[in-house]
DNA sequence: TCCAAAGCAAGAGCAGCGCTCTCATTTTTG
DNA sequence: CAAAAATGAGAGCGCTGCTCTTGCTTTGGA
């Protein structure tokens, strides 16, 4: 039905993918501020109107890069994450975290661009979810197996917070304790933090072995969602 | 001295304060990525290449504007933790986070400035490090106080990060122990990824009540720096 | 099979941008 | 008081995102 609909639709969907790698290219360069349309339309050998047959806009683009950004990030995520498959819950996650880490070093304009400052007056549309979510699911999923496995230590949940922590658990992983889900979201907010640190020179002349320091910060992380002295779950 | 050269010194002074100001207000309404120096001269009744006289590019101006929004951060967090002076150090310490969310929400663009994605080829010169450095030495002198008085629990510390870590507290705080110096970098960072994930949209459909979230997430990191739970704390 | 409809590339053009250069005017300084 | 420095105005260069019009090609129904 795709891929039915004779040559010029196959024409329109690799010349969609030579934009986008393109721009990916450049975004890769020089960062998405100086991505520009015409440049790409420049490369291609087109005349730059051209291009707005395939993206309207240059946020549709960039837009475009941004899921594909996501998912390149969760794919580098579940990779790692099937690389430690035989391992403990501790290790997969610090697996997982280490993926993030690596894949935005390898990657900085990309994460910049997912991860950094919002484009002024740019809001993700949703289509973006899915994919953002995959580093979300493939945490929380460990947490689910070490749940069910050897158990979680449970962290301690102020009164005031537990309305939410109980909303937050009915929406994301119903079958897990309010506290470990709401740890999770805290600690991959935090996870966040530590790459983005690094990433963006808040760490220079601050941290120097990086990687020995991330290695434990994403250990105190896994404690603090309860994945390090487990002890037997109590019933779901 | 510095006043006193006469009108003309004066009125530079005046007029680079005006630009700053009209800048500022243009950050603030449309991001950094929108801010003109055309539009800025436009608003102050002057021609854009007179604007030249007083920042030699777009960059400068924009440096100028993330030394004063790290300024204008750590006058909130020092407010912030001044008014709580008569506190135990858990309440300062979730008192300054408080100050930097509730900062970082007042002047979202101003955030993006200083901790999203740094501009491209952009790369921040050393003057913005003092300004930088305030919310963590406050944090830090938070930690110092504890350590001299009731005592710091010691997060523990896995061997291969301890000349890393012994490198880090002789750079920034000798008189605290290794443990305590990064425990102190990693909820540093740790504290940006909450407050970056809030900002910029990440906890969207994730996280409602975000005021509770982030009090009981800071008394988290206050545990990982030894914050809770005090002991005695050992000979330094 | 033919023809209207839709898809597409190209070019010109608009308004805006950062930035540079020149020139006249004003203030400061030796 | 004259030389030097600072300042503002204007024109202009090359770039940007984006729109509109003009022809050409592919497509799908009669």
């Amino acid at each position: 039905m795709s891929t039915a609909h004779g040559a010029r639709a196959r024409a329109r969907v690799e010349v969609t993918a030579a934009i986008k790698d393109e721009a990916r290219r450049q975004l890769a360069a020089e960062g998405a501020a100086k991505l520009s349309l015409r440049a790409v339309a420049r490369e291609l050998g087109m005349v730059s109107s051209a291009l707005y047959r395939y993206f309207p806009s240059r946020d549709d683009l960039l837009t475009a890069l941004i899921i594909d950004a996501y998912d390149s990030l969760g794919e580098s995520a579940e990779a790692a994450h099937g690389a430690a498959a035989d391992s403990g819950p501790l290790q997969r996650w610090i697996a997982v975290c280490e993926a993030v880490r690596g894949w935005a070093l390898a990657h900085p304009h990309e994460y910049a661009l997912i991860y950094g400052s919002p484009v002024p007056g740019y809001t993700a549309p949703d289509t973006t979810v899915p994919a953002a979510a995959r580093v979300g699911n493939l945490l929380l999923g460990i947490l689910r197996d070490a749940y069910r496995g050897l158990g979680l230590a449970r962290p301690p949940l102020p009164a005031a917070l537990r309305p939410e922590a109980e909303r937050m658990a009915a929406d994301l992983a119903p079958d897990l304790p309010p506290e470990t889900v709401t740890a999770l979201v805290a600690a991959w907010a935090q996870l966040y933090g530590l790459v983005g640190f690094e990433l963006f020179g808040q760490f220079n002349r601050v941290v120097e072995d990086r990687e020995t320091f991330f290695r434990h910060a994403a250990g105190q992380l896994a404690q603090g969602v309860g994945l390090v002295y487990p002890q037997r779950g109590p019933a779901s």
